[in-house]
DNA sequence: GGTACACCTCATGT
DNA sequence: AACATGAGGTGTA
């Protein structure tokens, strides 16, 4: 049964300041699902979030559990955050927060643009990547999952955890949406031995661990108090985030320091709890791939044995620091989302399309090329062939290959 | 301090 | 069909 207050709203946003499509995808979060075509959706502060875009407007969506239960782990926002105009939910003001909309992003663009040519040169097909302002502690579990995995299993894991153990808000189409677990839902003793049978592996051990760590010892307001105090963990801040150094600002490296006391935290797994979850804008998280882009196109690490060693780590993330200033993690995750091979389709996109063209043309029998991502590096090719006369079973042939994406400008 | 190596699981390539 | 590799790493020796 959908709950109260269902109908759609908008938001002038154009799509350089905003880009939801990649900014909901691009593995910063974990939750988001597509619940009809070019709509997603999550469950956050006891609701239920939808949003669909377009040129000039988002569209929003916000439904609440029928019953006026209690609100689940967040606090609902203050009103000094309501922009007014019928919203006694203030659901603008939470997308205004979670979209961290404030900053002017073209400007952004611009100014990293001008530092590095790099950025010049692959930004412009990833315009409208915003940095989320995501619960903390939600941003710390799932980048706990993180370690050693990807995106799509990474978001199965964190579904499962709200499915099992987080508070049940409502439904799309008769699917459940949950919001995220408290950290006392996931310090209950079951937990490990539950995890590890849905297949979470080693890191059901750091999430049971952590989760007792924060819910028992360190407590909620420990992590939130590690937030930029510009950027709180809702609501506008107030106090100064201090200065700028190589190493970021003293708040962001305390907290990274802190974080690193967690069963299942590196430094990799803090940094992204530090952008996107505590609002540090300048940690720069080097991963695998972060590392990749850093010896390809910054010229680190080309000497014979070279390997993201710590060295190697802080050296990458000062000199990002140094190219793009505050919000070089920002800038990182632009970069970083140009190299997903999740959105490969826009750097090779005219050659796409000349090969959609050239299989139409071969193949006189009318055929329809569908390439859809599957995985973050293959698509799935579906070839389907049309009879000529139509009948009641159209589709006669459905053949499906699964091709890596960078063999296939060759191939054919 | 820097370097191997194991670690759960899943998907893909050989 | 078994085996290796890598996936947005971390903990340990």
């Amino acid at each position: 049964m959908a709950g109260r207050a269902s109908e759609w709203h908008k938001l002038p946003v154009s799509l350089k300041e905003l880009c939801i499509n990649t900014t909901l995808r691009c593995g910063q979060s974990f939750r988001w699902r597509k619940s009809a075509e070019d709509e997603w959706s999550a469950a956050l502060h006891g609701r239920i979030l939808s949003f669909r875009q377009d040129a000039s407007h988002l569209h929003y969506r916000a439904i609440f559990p029928s019953t006026n239960a209690t609100p689940t782990s967040l606090p609902t926002p203050p009103a000094s955050n309501v922009p007014s105009e019928s919203d006694d939910d203030n659901t603008l003001g939470l997308i205004n927060h979670y979209f961290n909309l404030e900053p002017n992003l073209a400007q952004l663009y611009d100014q990293w643009a001008a530092s590095d040519a790099n950025f010049r040169k692959k930004a412009p097909k990833f315009t409208g990547v915003r940095i989320l302002r995501q619960d903390p502690w939600e941003a710390l579990i799932g980048f706990i999952c993180s370690s050693n995995n990807n995106i799509s299993r990474i978001s199965s894991m964190v579904h499962n955890l709200c499915k099992h153990y987080g508070p049940l808000i409502g439904h799309i189409n008769d699917e459940p949406y949950h919001d995220f677990p408290t950290p006392e839902a996931l310090a209950v003793p079951e937990v490990e031995a539950h995890l590890m049978k849905l297949g979470f592996g080693y890191r059901a051990k750091y999430i049971a661990k952590t989760a007792r760590m924060v819910a028992e010892e360190k407590g909620l307001a420990w992590l939130e108090g590690l937030c930029n105090p510009e950027s709180p963990v809702f609501g506008k801040g107030t106090a100064p985030a201090g200065e700028m150094e190589d190493g970021g600002r003293e708040g962001y490296r305390k907290a990274q320091a802190e974080l690193l006391a967690l069963h299942g935290v590196g430094p990799k797994v803090a940094d992204c709890v530090c952008l996107f979850g505590l609002g540090w804008s300048e940690s720069v998280p080097v991963d695998t791939h972060v590392w990749q882009i850093a010896q390809r196109d910054y010229k680190f690490g080309k000497g014979k044995h070279a390997s993201l060693t710590q060295a190697m780590y802080v050296a990458i993330a000062n000199h990002f620091r140094k190219l793009w200033g505050k919000e070089a993690g920002w800038a990182h995750s632009v970069l970083f989302t140009a190299d997903l091979k999740a959105f490969s389709d826009r750097i090779t996109a005219k050659v796409e399309i000349k090969e959609e063209e050239v299989l139409v043309k071969t193949e006189p029998g009318g055929s329809l090329l569908v390439d859809e991502v599957v995985k973050k590096d293959t698509i799935k090719r579906k070839r389907v062939k049309k009879e000529p006369e139509a009948n009641e079973q159209q589709v006669v042939e459905i053949k499906e290959e699964v091709v890596r994406r960078s063999k296939r400008s060759r191939a054919r």
